[in-house]
Parts: C-alpha cells; structure tokens; sequence
DNA sequence: ATACCTGCAAAGTCTTTGCCTTAGG
DNA sequence: CCTAAGGCAAAGACTTTGCAGGTAT
C-alpha cells in the first residue's frame, strides 16, 4: 500500500508543469502571478497530505512569508476551488491542493497522530449517485475520516 | 425523509430516562450531579443535531451559563466518551451527544447552510472491516460529510 | 499607470485558564 | 468537611482586516 497516487513522487518537471497549469488557470480568473503565489504553490504540491496553515510557515521559501498573506492567498485559492479545506475532529483547520486524483479519505491514528490516506478507493461513489438520482442532490463531493489506533499504536507494549 | 431517527421524537419520558442513564453513567467518572450539567445534557439530547458552542447559549436555561461552564462540560463529556466533535469545512466546531443508535454522516448544502442526516444507513461499516482485518487497524469510528446542493437549492430560479 | 498584492500591525473572534466562591456527596 | 463545579475575568491562540508601499501587467 501507498503509492497510489501520483503526486508523492513527482519529477521537478512534473511538479512545476503542474504548478504552470494551476497559475494558468488562476489569472484567467484575474490572479498575479507572484513569488508569494509559486512558493505556495510548489509547498502545497509537495506536501502531498493536509496541511495546517502554521505547517506552511516551516516551509523553505514560505517561512519568511507573512501570516497574513499566506492565510489570503490560500483563502483565495479556496475560492476559486484549487484548494479544499478539511477538519479531523479538534485538529485544526487542513488544507490541501484540489488535485483531480487526490483521495479524500483519511486514516486517523488517535495515538501517534499519523494521517494516512485510505488504502483502497474509495466506496461512496455509488452512495454520491444515489443520493443524487434518489435525493435530488447536486455537485456532491465528500470528506471522510476514519479515527482509530493505527497498527503500530495497538501493538500492546 | 426526515423521521428516520429514534432521538428526534422523544417523549419528555423518554429524554428524562436517556438523561438519568448519562448522568448514572458519569457520577461513576466522578462527576457531580449538577444544575449545569442536567441543563447541557437536556439541551444536547432536544437538538438532534451536531451544535455549535455558540447554538448551545440561545437555549432557554442554557442561555444564563457563562461560555466558560458549557464549554469545560462539554469537554469534560467529551473526555468521556459522551460527546463527539464533528467538523464539516469552515464552518465551526460541532458536537453532538454520543449516543448509539446516532449516525454520523451528514449532508450539508452549500447554499441554505442545512445540515441533513444520509437518509439511508452506512455502508462504511464494511470498510471498517476491512481496514481492521487487512491493514491492522483497531477502535475504528468515523465521520463523514458530503458536500452539494440540496433538492430546493438544487432549483433552477 | 492602474489594480492587485504584500507586509506590518492591529482588531476581532473563539478557545482556554486562574482564582475565588458555591454547592454536591 | 472536602473536593468538584460554576462564575467572572483575563490570557492565549488563531483568524481577519485596514492601510501604505511595492509589484505585475
């Protein structure tokens, strides 16, 4: 398990092709591109789980950044839909890139803390199309978190 | 859809009986019986939904409680099993009484702001299953929220 | 040149704690 | 009585905004 997704082994290349696209992207709908924008970019893309924005701060690069326009830019990402913001019970406020292929089921280890994505894929599609067809839902999508004691913390010591 | 929940049609009975089990259950933690604490337990147990801090205060009874007591009680339910903290985006800290037959798994519209319990049972527990057989994992809960347009936003006007 | 963006600082909001008084067991 | 719990107030942490100077286009 694990190497299921794309985006935790990219090339440079593929990373700023990415990054490239998403800036694209973003000043068609009026956005700068700007030092401040790329560093963002290019951290969020290379943390390939939810981060917290105090996480961003450490970063190479973004860690000079001021809070406040860290917290703008990614609100204004949020916006525009290029990021999704997620929350694991009293954990704090996550963000993530809103890359096609990302998972968005988490597993939640109440011990260690360890966020791991969801091993397999996952099973709520069908749930999204019934509640669609069935309900009268529209454009769902879907968080999901499992918390629990991962198998390295429920070893008894 | 809307009645498919025990907890959402109890009689005055019913609740006082539910109440008295929690409070039995909690003076063996070592808590006290208090007016507090009946009046947090009751106001818990009406709204069935998950509930900001800040709903909790325009209850009658609850209202006159400093922010302060409600929020060390709900945390110290929390501590004990008897309370669970849910989060769906940005919108806040939710919590809701813990109790057996709840679901967990909401549908929220992004534009009246409705938060509706699935209306048909989970299918998760089956991943759980599996997470625990396969990948080792113990103690699984979880939560999860779908995100879209309900039915009336859903609306063309 | 213009509008957007950034940094700095400050205000706002929500969460958490200390301390003394009250009250449950 | 003894200790947990409640009220009040203040500290802390995180989020959000105003403004002036800098930068992309």
């Amino acid at each position: 398990m694990g190497h299921h997704h794309s985006d935790c082994c990219l090339s440079d290349e593929e990373s700023e092709t990415i990054i490239g696209n998403i800036i694209a992207e973003l000043r068609d709908s009026g956005m700068r591109k700007t030092e401040a924008l790329e560093e963002l970019l290019r951290a969020m893309l290379a943390v390939h789980k939810p981060f917290l924005l105090s996480e961003l701060s450490e970063i190479p690069g973004l860690a000079e950044r001021d809070q406040a326009t860290i917290y703008r830019l990614v609100m204004k990402l949020k916006d525009l839909g290029k990021v999704r913001q997620l929350n694991f019970g009293d954990k704090g406020n996550f963000f993530q890139l809103n890359l096609a292929d990302h998972h968005h089921d988490y597993l939640l280890c109440e011990k260690c803390g360890e966020m791991t994505e969801v091993p397999f894929s996952c099973v709520l599609k069908e749930v999204e199309q019934r509640l669609k067809t069935e309900f009268g839902w529209k454009n769902l999508s879907h968080s999901l978190a499992f918390h629990g004691l991962c198998p390295d913390c429920s070893v008894p010591d």
